[in-house]
DNA sequence: CATGGAAAGTTTAGGCTTGAAGTAAAAATC
DNA sequence: GATTTTTACTTCAAGCCTAAACTTTCCATG
């Protein structure tokens, strides 16, 4: 056996945890394409967007540019043309905060509520539509595994 | 218990497998994002230019373009994009095709296979530092899932 | 061999994404 | 109170990505 090198069959640990990440990214980016592919055809949004409106729906009382970035882990620059194009959509809006006039509250509309409410739904049941091959056991296991390996990740950062 | 869902302790399924597909999401992303990083950082390169020279990589005769994006499930315009700036870097060629005038073949450079070849082995090695939480039978039950999850998943496009 | 359709690629418009540079306002420091 | 630094956000350039339109070439069918 090679010094240093974890063996599990015949393969290096190193070699199955690649495997690993091919397949994990596989898996991401099918799932990904439906759900963009999806919220384009019958909804005409983007993932994009629907992660916004997502942030945005859990905070009534309105969300700052810089905690839509941190929250959804993108640059803020990049919110900046997302809440523009919900804007001129009129599914949110930017509210001025009393006291400081750098900063704004983004909100969503009614009609942004109304809208993301729907886009919700379909997309949990997208999901579950998706994941049906897996029963509880398989779900348990991967999400105890993935919350493991996304503890160590943030970790790491 | 609600007809028609199945519990999990007392969570429906549908709600453990969003839940799955959210933390999914995130290591994928999170691992993604770092693999960007070190490239841009260390190689001043990308990751679907890796993946390119990764497909090309493996195939020493070539590859058409229309080859390229099956492989990376990707579109064809954006293939030309990503070739034509390996090209004009010097990485990659299109070779003509004898009695197709259509395509070409698309090939790494020498100087090509050196850079990919070295970006290939760190890339392995950061895989492996960044999955180093999880032992031979986290990856094995994880790779036994997904592989399941992505034949469904495929058979379902 | 003419012609109509299929195939291979490229181009284009529009959105997403980043890092870097820039603007303005607030806060801290002197 | 003036100056410096930090904070909040926008703008910009460049790359990535897609669907759709387009060009060129090939091929099948009459």
């Amino acid at each position: 056996m090679t010094p240093q090198s974890v063996e599990t069959g015949d393969e290096p640990l190193s070699k199955s945890r690649l495997r690993l990440w091919l397949k994990l990214l596989k898996a991401s980016n099918l799932i990904e394409d439906q759900i963009r592919r999806r919220l384009r055809d019958q909804y005409q949004s983007t993932l994009p967007r629907f992660d916004v409106m997502s942030a945005l729906s859990r905070s009534p009382e309105g969300l700052k540019m810089s905690q839509i970035s941190e929250m959804l882990r993108v640059s803020n620059g990049n919110v900046t043309g997302i809440v523009d194009r919900l804007t001129d959509e009129g599914l949110a809006l930017r509210v001025a905060v009393p006291g400081d006039r750098r900063a704004s509250l983004v909100r969503l509309t009614p009609k942004g509520q109304a809208a993301f409410a729907e886009h919700a739904a379909a997309h949990e049941s997208w999901i579950d539509d998706m994941l049906d091959g897996l029963n509880a056991d398989d779900v348990e296991g991967m999400i105890r595994r993935l919350d493991y390996l996304n503890e160590t990740l943030e970790d790491k950062e």
